[in-house]
DNA sequence: GGTAAAGCTGCCGAAGCTGC
DNA sequence: GCAGCTTCGGCAGCTTTACC
């Protein structure tokens, strides 16, 4: 059996492979382009079953069998404070919902030294193991989450780290394997315990049948109570940001607010009507990407998702970029704001389409370009948008600005 | 009213590309 | 070869909110 380990990071790649069953495997090493935004020589190269998972954003590390994913990696060395936790979040839910198991490390705390306070620990926003719980419930594929190895645990106080100057973090000492986790840390070996459970059990009934099964082998049923057992040990809550930023409201107020758009010729179609009930992610700054996308994500599974696609949601998920006031009176909503305008979004979208070479002319294209130029010809602009425009239009029913709309009909 | 937590955002560096 | 641009990831300071 041929695998193939995709990178963004080599020595994050060969840190994987040297501590799992990967190193007595045959396999060849590639990197990764993340998009056509981003990398426009090369992303048009990734083999489409990649391009898939990279649709919504690029992890760290995919590991394929036989040209077929088995699983990712996502590893970050972030403070995992407020929202922070779940900016990598939307690609996790892109692993998954193409049937491939998601790996995320992440750190417990990490020491932040603020202006003129003494240096402490910044602890994870453990709602981040509710929602990926959820992500398992509904898919019935692993999103496992471990801890990257840090001080935390022996040396309560900040300042007493023998890594304060990493933060807190421990990192291997392997200069093969530079910037990543301790590997001998426990939390560490059980995560190459479960990539050997995937390989073996993936080797034994092949990809298709093999990743069905995961979720019931000892490994990762373990797993999972931890991070269960984490969630309420940590004091989790369902009020804790990115959930603190949410309002639920009858469905009828968006319909209402979005009135203006419908003439004699036009009807709001019947996706958000068949909702009762609307969850809205209230953003009241300035129009970006992170932490939005990921948090956005996390919204849908934590409180919309019934089933696979958007469509099976509970709720509608819209998200205002705005200072959001229900008027209960008038049953609709009103949105003000100095800081984000629909024309934020537009001008992205543009800029995007500036990436695209359909509107040439054949004797205008290299014939490097060539295979690029097919491959939008094929997926139009889906890959050469930015990740935030990308991630907002596939999981938010709707956007809304205070000067303009987006949103789906079905 | 004070403190801690949460939330927002300006700025920075790395990587990779384009154009001269 | 180099300057400059875009994209991405990330840090941490500042502001707002929550809580006692």
């Amino acid at each position: 059996m041929d695998y193939r380990i995709w990178y963004s990071i080599e020595s994050f790649a060969n840190f994987i492979i040297a501590n799992t069953e990967l190193r007595n495997k045959t396999f060849v090493k590639k990197k990764m382009y993340e998009s056509d935004a981003n990398n426009i020589r090369n992303f048009h190269t990734m083999p489409d079953h990649i391009k898939k998972i990279l649709y919504l954003d690029a992890p760290d590390l995919i590991v394929e069998i036989d040209h077929e994913p088995i699983f990712s990696v996502e590893v970050s060395t972030e403070a995992g404070t407020g929202h922070n936790v779940f900016q990598r979040f939307a690609r996790l839910a892109a692993s998954v919902e193409n049937n491939v198991p998601s790996f995320y490390i992440y750190p417990e705390a990490v020491i932040i030294t603020r202006q003129n306070t003494a240096p402490r620990w910044d602890r994870i926003n453990p709602l981040i193991f509710k929602a990926l719980d959820d992500v398992m419930s509904i898919y019935k594929i692993p999103s496992l989450f471990y801890y990257f190895p840090t001080d935390y645990k022996t040396h309560n106080d900040a300042f007493t780290s023998p890594n304060l100057i990493h933060k807190g973090l421990r990192f291997d000492p392997n200069r093969n394997y530079a910037g990543s986790p301790l590997g001998t840390d426990s939390e560490m070996t059980l995560m190459f315990a479960a990539m050997d459970e995937i390989v073996g059990v993936v080797e034994r009934h092949g990809a298709i049948v093999g990743r069905d099964k995961l979720l019931s082998k000892r490994p990762i049923i373990n797993r999972r109570a931890f991070m269960n057992q984490e969630f309420v040990s940590k004091g989790g809550t369902m009020d804790t940001s990115p959930l603190s930023a949410i309002e639920k409201i009858p469905t009828q107020y968006l319909l209402n607010y979005l009135i203006r758009f419908e003439n004699s010729q036009y009807h709001i179609g019947e996706l958000l009507r068949s909702r009762q009930e609307t969850i809205i992610y209230k953003v009241d700054a300035k129009f970006r990407g992170d932490p939005y996308p990921g948090a956005l994500a996390a919204i849908d599974y934590l409180k919309c998702r019934e089933g696979k696609s958007f469509e099976e949601r509970r709720y509608n998920l819209i998200m205002v970029w705005g200072n959001l006031t229900i008027d209960n009176t008038n049953r609709t909503l009103s949105i003000s704001s100095t800081k984000s305008t629909i024309n934020d979004f537009v001008k992205s979208v543009q800029a995007s389409e500036n990436k695209n070479i359909l509107s040439k002319d054949y004797s205008q294209i290299s014939n490097s370009e060539i295979p690029r130029y097919y491959m939008q010809v094929r997926y139009g602009s889906t890959y050469s948008k930015v990740k935030h425009i990308r991630v907002f239009s596939y999981f938010a029913d709707a956007i809304l600005f205070p000067d303009g709309s987006l949103w789906r009909d079905a």
